[in-house]
DNA sequence: TACTATCGGATAGTTACACTGTCCATTCTG
DNA sequence: CAGAATGGACAGTGTAACTATCCGATAGTA
């Protein structure tokens, strides 16, 4: 297929396209003349894989671009592609160097039984949270960490089964790096929508109380427009 | 104080602090002549707040604004002001109208005997999420849905109850916004400290299987560098 | 073969966002 | 009282992600 088709199907502008091709997003189709190429499927897949690292992720062109490089090294290991990835995903690492915050970290994982990695991506990340938490006073947030952790754990066993159930490595290359990006967008809607309807549980449940019946009917009226 | 030890305080740079002003993210100070203004802690903790919305959940200056234009409404309910920051939070709101992936929502929503709200954004998102998944081939991707639910439900009821447990409702207002931007962003860092020590211990177990020493010394090499 | 639409590729331009810099009259500080 | 800092207005900057225009060369149709 030609470029016009590749966007037709992707809905993705022919100008966009090029622009990725130049940015070593997309591989250059197979030329046929001089100026004439022919893309296949996998320019397709790598297409929607990009917008969706893209939209879904939200991530940059720099950072879906060293995604993919770590994809399509063959002599990367599974284990190692996902630091690949969650470095792409993860912003700009600043270094805080707050000791207090660190300490906290630290007691964090070392509680979970995790290995203390004080260089590696996450755990500088987790200092960061950890160090906005204690400036806006809310030291006690440090404390509902364990409490993600305990969801996060089964997760991570699952986002593991899934990954290895793939057929080829290729394969779970890629399951990994959706699990990642797609996992975490979803993770965060599915726990919106939990706490939506725990929300208005309990909302009704206190208004039952109080029976406040003024309150129950605009419960859930600014969800409802648009 | 004056703008300069809010600058010095937060580390934000006084033309930035300026811009924040002008922008209503911060409100004036008060003006002891018409062109002195002296600030307090509460623009000083408004700041952070506005600093780590910025940096930590990546909102926009407009999602910024909103959130906190929620904040400051006394008359919002909690509930409502969940929503008005989750608006904030999701990306852009496109409506790709796939009839498949809008079933497979509803029937998992419902299977976890939530209310089916196909217009809120929380819904909506799930949708885009589903038509990635399906776009790129992963339609076992959805299976991973109920785990997730899993996972996010007692992660629920722990963010309410944290929020709940604020002695004013300005507190819990806070901690709700906090709950939903500081709170993805760790449960993101947590999930993959978690899948990182799980995915360790996997290939150390691979690896015993195979007594393949070769793979393992350079197993964590990547991420203790820098 | 003519003729028109489309192609690839290169280059320049645009838009949106989040700041950042400059100016000036006024006010604080030593 | 002198020199630094302030508030406020407004213009400028840098970056990221496209988008538009141009070109000569096919591709498809008649």
């Amino acid at each position: 297929m030609r470029i016009a088709e590749l966007s037709r199907r992707t809905g993705v502008p022919v100008p966009t396209i090029k622009y990725y091709l130049r940015e070593g997003l997309l591989p250059a189709g197979e030329l046929t003349s001089p100026n004439q190429a022919r893309y296949g499927e996998v320019h397709l897949h790598r297409l929607r894989l990009v917008r969706a690292l893209v939209e879904v992720g939200g991530l940059s062109i720099a950072a879906v671009r060293d995604v993919l490089g770590a994809l399509d090294d063959p002599e990367k290991s599974l284990h190692k592609a996902m630091g690949t990835v969650e470095r792409a995903v993860v912003g700009t690492g600043e270094s805080p160097t707050d000791e207090v915050a660190h300490a906290e970290a630290r007691a964090f994982v070392e509680r979970q039984g995790w290995t203390y990695r004080p260089h590696s991506d996450a755990f500088q990340s987790l200092v960061n949270v950890i160090v906005t938490a204690r400036e806006l006073g809310h030291e006690s947030f440090i404390a509902q960490l364990d409490g993600y952790a305990r969801a996060a754990r089964p997760l991570a066993e699952q986002d593991l089964d899934y990954a290895l159930s793939a057929p080829t490595k290729d394969a779970a290359m890629e399951i990994v790096v959706l699990g990642t990006v797609l996992g975490d967008a979803a993770f965060a809607v599915v726990r919106r929508l939990a706490r939506r309807e725990a929300s208005g549980l309990r909302q009704d449940r206190a208004q039952a109380e109080q029976d406040c019946d003024q309150a129950e009917q605009d419960c859930d009226r600014d969800e409802q427009d648009r």
